[in-house]
RNA sequence: GCCGGGGUGGCGAAAUUGGUUAGACGCACAGGACUUAAAAUCCUGCGAGGGCUUAAAAACCUCAUGUGGGUUCGAUUCCCACCCCCGGCACCA
């Protein structure tokens, strides 16, 4: 018979909840301490299969860290500030502080339906003002310590959202969000110095026991190039002001140039400007096609980041008038304005190189420009003409201001000349104020904030302002896991002692959406707080496992429109959350970010399974476990152990249902060997488990149980294969070490064996002990 | 284009310090038992081809881990070349 699924589960749970079974003593570290981080969900409402597969399936490892003994930290929390909520309560007229907090209440009752065992005491709310005061307190550190700035800079925009945006968040020339193509805007925005930690983000990783492709996506997105600056003299041949001019700008003597190839100097042909460098402006006055110039320039502006890299005909406009030297050559080279060359990058100017870049040929071809095979000049040369050696990384830095509501305030007020202050420590937390109109028009919803003008007056004195502009969540989002070891701690941002304990985050599983987002952010932020002496580590997370994605049952990506869209609680309802819990374990390795198709049919069999373990139950007997019994069970422990380790849950419970079937072949099963089947289900049907245990008449609860390890007795002798020309053709059995002659002695005599020898004699012996011996004629 | 990871039955996948018969475990499918019937459950089969015929079965044989080569007694595993898929980066000088 079916078990009763909502009877058990819900029961189950009663249970846990009676006996406190998952709160962690953070102090006791008589046991090895194992800190088990999931990524906190975003409190979008309900609880997608995604959130399942992220958060049940991380769950049977913390349960099977928990049965080994050790001390598992295993939390949980929400990323409750961000635009989804802001966008909701326009769209339907509530706050967005009530739609999170309304959604959060349905995600803690979801995740507590799926027999998850985070320990809700530890729970950090990052919307709410006990944690952003710390949120604030840590960038009021960054401030102190310049590596929060605020300054002008060309930024991203999603014209949509209405808010800029971090290059991080800028996918193929589209907002990460919803998908705008972004503009360019010359803004004054807060910054967080990560280029300032760019090289010790990369060395780190050298450290780090991750999977080579994630390390390898951060690499590509520092993007470290080592190379040389090098400055071209300018010359100016245009009119009779020319004189004049040079007198007045000192500043317009020379450009500078950034090269990985400053070898390749005597071949640089022309100079290129990005149309957004400053000098191109500044030589304006001086240029005698004034009008082309600008008109490229403005019509490059107009250009969104995808329309610019999208067409890779080479433009540009050369500067009349003025020209470069060449340093090494001392040859008179023409300036050009091409859009090829980004302001962002280097020094926004090139030397060009047609014999050896394959885009300046290409530009040298269209507009005539020669093209020179060269000598290469060595480091002593390159030096003698200035050149300087000079790394640069692609990585930009992190733009944490958005002209959003909500989100958390940044700590910052303006004194009456305009220069920032950090509001000191006793002001926080800064609340987010409620009057506020937050309908975004690009211009901040906390400007109308009637309150908190008032509230910087008061504290700071007439003529000081408010700072209007929120953080980008993924500040809220880049110490979280700080946070839990003392989330209700009001004097500080964690508890040192503990960090000292538990830090680094033994393994943090999440998905490869945030692997040059989130975990770039997290990681620069404990090295900076490590730096500050606030952390003890400079790496948090020791092991990073991505997770892969469910796709519909089609096997394309869930979408409501294509209608594949796969409801958990349906799912849940009929088969129950182990089914769900153990089916999500069982559709592939959950070590790398594979994608998996969800099958219908695949959980209904879950289910089949689980009710034949419970049906299992009912052959109980009494009599003793036999050897072969008892080495069944201890080859499945290992195996789940092993797997475990690895994140492979599928080859889990496939052991799992090895063991079964062969216990099913039994007329009556020892209650002994039944107990121990339950205990090593728990962690997959933590409910059933339960229940099983119970009905077993087992005190207390399965979940308090440790991971049985037996101990697989090595045979003394073992089958050795033996081929013929490397054709299996019989085995014999051999005591462990049986020599190479006995081996052969007792092949030669299996009468497949002598037929395929044919009377020949072996030439050739291959025999590895206890495994194969392979005669060759 | 560059970097990384992959390509195994109808499907999800097992197995890689080279070593037994590739495809564990499960889904789907087919046949059967039980049942008045169905559901549920249980049993059997299930890579391709040959053997093979009127039909069925077995022994046995050949081929088969993207394609083509190579190394080796032995290759899904190692090497070379190519094709395809996924992810990252990309006019980054």
């Amino acid at each position: 018979m079916a078990y009763d699924h909502k009877e058990i589960e819900k029961k189950a749970r009663e249970k846990w909840s009676g006996l406190d079974l998952y709160h962690s003593d953070l102090t006791d570290d008589t046991r090895e301490l194992y800190y088990l981080l999931v990524e906190f969900p975003y409190p979008s409402g309900d609880l997608h299969i995604g959130h399942w597969y992220a958060f049940a399936v991380t769950d049977i490892y913390a349960r099977l860290l928990r049965m080994r003994g050790k001390n598992v930290l295993f939390p949980i929390g929400f990323d409750a500030f961000g635009l989804p909520a802001e966008n909701a309560a326009i769209k339907h007229g509530v706050n967005p502080k009530e739609w999170t907090y309304e959604n959060m209440a349905r995600m803690r009752e979801q995740l507590a339906t799926m027999g998850s065992s985070f320990d809700w005491s530890k729970e950090v709310v990052t919307c709410e003002p006990s944690y952003y005061q710390w949120t604030q307190w840590l960038f009021t550190k960054l401030f102190e310590h310049n590596l929060a700035e605020r300054r002008l800079a060309a930024v991203k925009w999603c014209p949509k959202d209405q808010t800029v945006l971090a290059n991080e968040q800028v996918v193929d020339g589209a907002c990460e969000r919803c998908g705008t193509s972004v503009e360019e805007k010359h803004l004054t925005q807060w910054f967080l110095k990560i280029t300032s930690y760019a090289e010790r983000l990369l060395t780190g990783l050298d450290t780090l026991s991750w999977r080579e492709e994630i390390k390898d996506a951060q690499r590509a997105w520092i993007g470290k190039s080592e190379g040389a600056k090098l400055k071209f003299s300018l010359q100016f041949t245009g009119g009779s002001e020319q004189e004049e001019l040079q007198t007045v700008s000192s500043n317009l003597q020379a450009v500078e140039v950034f090269t990985t190839r400053p070898d390749t100097v005597f071949g640089a042909t022309y100079v290129v400007l990005a149309p957004e460098h400053p000098l191109v402006l500044s030589l304006m006055k001086k240029v005698l096609n004034k009008k082309d110039v600008k008109k490229y320039v403005s019509a490059t502006a107009k250009k969104t980041e995808r329309e610019r890299s999208e067409n890779k005909e080479k433009t540009g406009v050369k500067m009349e008038g003025v020209s470069a030297i060449n340093p090494a050559t001392k040859e008179e080279i023409p300036i050009y304005v091409a859009d090829y060359v980004l302001g962002s990058y280097g020094t926004g100017a090139v030397m060009a190189v047609p014999a050896h870049d394959e885009r300046d040929f290409e530009f040298a071809k269209k507009f005539n420009l020669p093209i020179l095979e060269t000598e290469f000049a060595d480091w002593n040369t390159i030096a003698e003409i200035g050149g300087v050696k000079t790394t640069q990384y692609r990585i930009r830095d992190w733009l944490v201001s958005r002209q959003r509501y909500w989100g958390c305030p940044i700590p910052i007020v303006y004194d009456p000349e305009g220069k920032p202050h950090a509001i000191p420590a006793e002001h926080l937390p800064w609340l987010l104020p409620t009057d506020v109109d937050f309908k975004p028009t690009g211009k901040a919803p906390l400007a109308s904030s009637k309150e908190l003008q008032e509230r910087v007056t008061k504290i700071f004195g007439e003529g000081w302002t408010p700072e209007y502009d929120t953080l980008d969540t993924f500040v809220d989002s880049s110490w979280y896991f700080l946070r839990y070891f003392d989330s209700k701690n009001a004097h500080n941002f964690s508890n040192a002692e503990l960090m000292k304990k538990w830090l680094p985050i033994n393994r943090y599983s999440g998905g490869s959406e945030h692997t040059t987002m989130h975990l770039l952010y997290a990681r620069f932020f404990i090295k900076v707080l490590y730096d500050l002496a606030l952390v003890p580590v400079d790496e948090p997370f020791t092991e990073r496992f991505n997770r892969g994605i469910i796709m519909g049952p089609d096997g394309a990506k869930m979408s409501k429109s294509k209608g594949n869209v796969v409801n958990p609680d349906e799912f849940v309802l009929k088969y129950g959350a182990d089914a769900v819990r153990i089916y999500l374990a069982f559709i592939g390795p959950y070590n790398e970010p594979r994608s998996y198709p969800w099958s219908l049919e695949g959980v209904a069999s879950m289910r089949k399974f689980l009710d034949r373990v419970s049906r299992l139950v009912e052959k109980a007997d009494s009599k003793a476990v036999s050897d072969s019994l008892n080495q069944a069970f201890a080859r499945t422990s290992q195996k789940i152990s092993e797997d475990g380790n690895r994140f492979k849950f599928n080859t889990s419970v496939a052991a799992l249902m090895i063991l079964v079937n062969e216990l099913e072949a039994l007329e009556t099963v020892p209650k002994s060997a039944l107990t121990q089947l339950v205990i090593m289900l728990a962690p997959f049907a933590p409910h059933l488990a339960e229940h099983l245990w119970e009905k077993l008449g087992e005190e207390g609860s399965v979940h308090q149980q440790l991971w049985p390890v037996a101990s697989i007795i090595t045979a003394s002798e073992n089958e050795v294969v033996v081929q013929v020309n490397g054709k299996r053709r019989g085995s014999i059995t051999l005591t462990v070490n049986g020599s190479e002659s006995d081996a052969l002695t007792a092949a030669q005599v299996i009468p497949a064996v002598v037929a395929a020898l044919a009377g020949k004699e072996p030439k050739r012996v291959v025999y590895v002990p206890g495994k194969i011996i392979n005669l060759v004629v």
